[in-house]
Order: structure tokens, then sequence, then C-alpha cells
DNA sequence: TTTTTATACTTACTTTTGGTAAGTCAAAGA
DNA sequence: TCTTTGACTTACCAAAAGTAAGTATAAAAA
């Protein structure tokens, strides 16, 4: 059994904070579909969310290594992401978390339904 | 293939965007290895959670029903959290993302300090 | 030749969210 | 009568995220 209850200090939950983050877990499933993506592309992919937020989550997917970043030195700039080795072995615990979202959504909206009724 | 492109029309993302969040996956871990728990006991085990944060994350987990919240009515209060089917039925997914983390937070611990060394 | 366009970001500013600490309620015990 | 107990609220402040505009540079378009 593992400890929970301590704060910055345990590695775990330090890792644990990083990757259950709204945009982070999104970065890798957008990037899990297409193999390298450009900036552009991922912010298209996503829609919503803010080009600071996509730059600032693939900042930290990139310093944990689970995202590779190239970039061209070219005019206009050019640069492409990819799922490292990392990456790609933590996709499936992920997509199997958007799979059960998926699978469980009507459910739980109705609960929310009930829930808002009461 | 899904589609993650859209933003709050989505119920996939909605889910989603719930479940990923920092303190939600934790108290759904800790209830996970106890069954049933009282209010001061998750923040006990959580440790950094504030009580106004620990209040929002279980209403919300009530509310999409992955939990079942259960008031005494005795006075100084009691109040007793569990996890539903629903709940024991999501557990898996994110008890394999905390065990993912624990294997791997030594890899990515070194990978931060290389990427903040550069 | 000046202007526009393309791409991957920054930056300044505002809004929303989260953290902190103190307060509430009602009865039982000192 | 004052304190304690447990599960919260509430008011206030700090941190994080959203918004929109700006930056850099060269090639292509006007």
């Amino acid at each position: 059994m593992k400890d929970f209850s301590t704060s910055t200090n345990c590695p775990v939950r330090n890792v644990l904070d990083r990757l259950s983050d709204k945009w982070t877990t999104l970065v890798v499933l957008v990037l899990g579909e297409h193999e390298k993506m450009r900036f552009n592309e991922l912010h298209k992919a996503i829609g919503d969310i803010s080009e600071k937020m996509l730059t600032v989550s693939l900042r930290k997917l990139e310093a944990d290594g689970l995202i590779a970043r190239q970039v061209f030195p070219v005019i206009p700039p050019k640069v492409e992401y990819q799922l490292t080795d990392l990456g790609r072995n933590f996709l499936p615990l992920i997509d199997s978390i958007s799979n059960w979202a998926y699978q469980n959504m009507e459910e739980i909206m109705n609960n929310r339904q009930q829930y808002q009724a009461s």
C-alpha cells in the first residue's frame, strides 16, 4: 500500500498530479492517434485549449519525457511533437479511461440530473 | 474514433475533464482502500487537501454517482462515504494509473532533471 | 518595394479556481 | 457555563487558467 498522505514530497503524488490534469491527458490522447503532430494541428484537434495552455502542457509532458519535441529551423517555424516510448507506454491507461468515460457517460449524465433534482 | 474537438458540448470530454482532476482521482483512490470512510478520515488520508476542496470533490463524485454519501442524524454529525458500483468499476483504471506512476516515477524524475539542466 | 502570410509561440491583463483560516450548529461532557 | 466534536461554510487572498494582442523572420503576394 502506497502513501498518499504527503504532498509535494511524495514523488508518486507529484507524478500523479501532473498526469491527472485536464489538458495533459487530452494532449496524450490526441497525440496517440496521429504519430506526429505540429503545434497548430494539436491546437485544432483539441479545439478549446488556449495556445498558452497548450504550450504549458506540451512543455510539462516534454519535461517528464512523455513526448518529444523536434524543432525544424525554418521560417515560418515548424515543430513536431510525438509520443516517446514512455508516452506510448502510458497511452493505453489513459485510453482506457477515455473509453470508460464513453461507455459510462450516459449513466453519469443521468446521475447528475437526479442529483440536481434533489 | 471519438471526437475531442468540441468543448463543453461533448459529454465524453465533460466526463473526462471531471475525472482527470487532481483531487477527484485521489479521493477515489483512497476510498478504494477503505470501503467506508468519514469526512475527517478522508481528510487525514489525503493529507494536503483543504476541507473546502474535499467537500467540492466529494459532491462532484456523488453527483456523478461514483460515491454514495450516507448521513447519520446525530450530533456531532456523522457522514460516511463509499464507492458505488460505478465507482468500484472505475477504480481499477485509476489504480493502474497510480501504479504506472509508481513504476515510472524514477524515470520521470530523471527526465525532469535533464530537462531543467538544458 | 511594401504588404501580407505563415507558424509557434509570448506577454499583459482579466477571470476563474483553489487555498487559508475562521466560523457555524447542537448536544454531550467537564 | 465553557469546551469539544464533526462536517461542513464563508470570506478573503493567492495561484492558475482564459483572452487577446503582440513577436520574429523570410518567402510569397500585391
